[in-house]
DNA sequence: TTATTAAAAGAGAATGATTCTCCAACAAGT
DNA sequence: ACTTGTTGGAGAATCATTCTCTTTTAATAA
């Protein structure tokens, strides 16, 4: 059986969630596409194999997995959310001429920055985690 | 006469924008409250000197001002945009237990970047901008 | 396997921040 | 003061997201 699908399942089970067809497609989907897409993005996906899935399901299974920290939301400019399956430490690319976003990793970068605010700290602030948004343009097709 | 006023006016004319008491108001009230106010607390501010002001107006007004980059967007995980009057480079510190965002200013730290992504660029993509996103808790009252 | 039941999905209405439309008011130059 | 393109006001419309209520189902026990 798909090896995908068990890997996602045990993720479910491991917080403590049912699984069900619905939020197998839709973690799937997200590992599959991994350019940050939104809510209707998935749904459109989702709905080629799985017609019937309603559109708040879709929602509420997101904001289940959000606070379950097995996806993150994706800052924007836009009064559009955007997701990511990705839950490795890194950081983000924003197009500044399109709505591209691409993954950015660099553990050498995340060593300097927590050497940094170790000897530098911030005045009664308690950092937890530091996240670069590099905006520019890709020099690329897509 | 107010002094913050007259810059403000000299700045709305060098953008070519028409000096309106609601655009005076609203750059005022984003100047004096530097704490990334949403639009209905910048209604709310402004309504008590100036009762008549339309809702889409200051939403209007808003998105004209970030055009013209007299003002940012903040991003946050919200449905509700928030917005910045300081155009000089600089952070911010996200508080991850309320809506708390305050600046982080650090010029060394900058220059570290800049420099570091001078030496190591990333590959089909031109930097224009670096922006952190300090998650962590805030240690003192606000 | 079947029964049980709390959790989850479906359908569609509701919400609410934001945008749009259309007309009246006005800032800025003549 | 006059003219004109720009801007503001009022309220409807949009649309991503959330909510409510009912039906279905995954997981567990009998
Ligand atoms: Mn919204
Ligand atoms: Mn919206
Ligand atoms: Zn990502
Ligand atoms: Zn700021």
């Amino acid at each position: 059986m798909n090896l995908l699908l068990n890997e996602i399942k045990q993720k479910l089970l491991e917080k403590g969630l049912k699984v069900t067809p619905q939020r197998l497609a839709i973690l799937q989907a997200l590992m599959t596409h991994k350019n940050h897409p939104t809510a209707e993005m998935i749904i459109e996906y989702i709905r080629y194999n799985h017609p019937n899935i309603a559109t708040g399901t879709v929602y509420k299974i997101l904001e289940v997995l959000v606070e379950k920290e097995l996806i993150r939301k994706v800052q924007t400019e836009k009064d559009i959310m955007r997701y990511d399956a990705i839950m490795d430490k890194h950081h983000h690319l924003y197009c500044s001429e399109s709505e591209r976003i691409e993954d950015y990793v660099d553990s050498e970068l995340d060593e300097l920055l927590e050497a940094y605010f170790i000897k530098k700290g911030i005045p009664d602030f308690k950092i937890e985690d530091i996240r670069l948004h590099l905006n520019g343009k890709f020099l690329n097709l897509e």
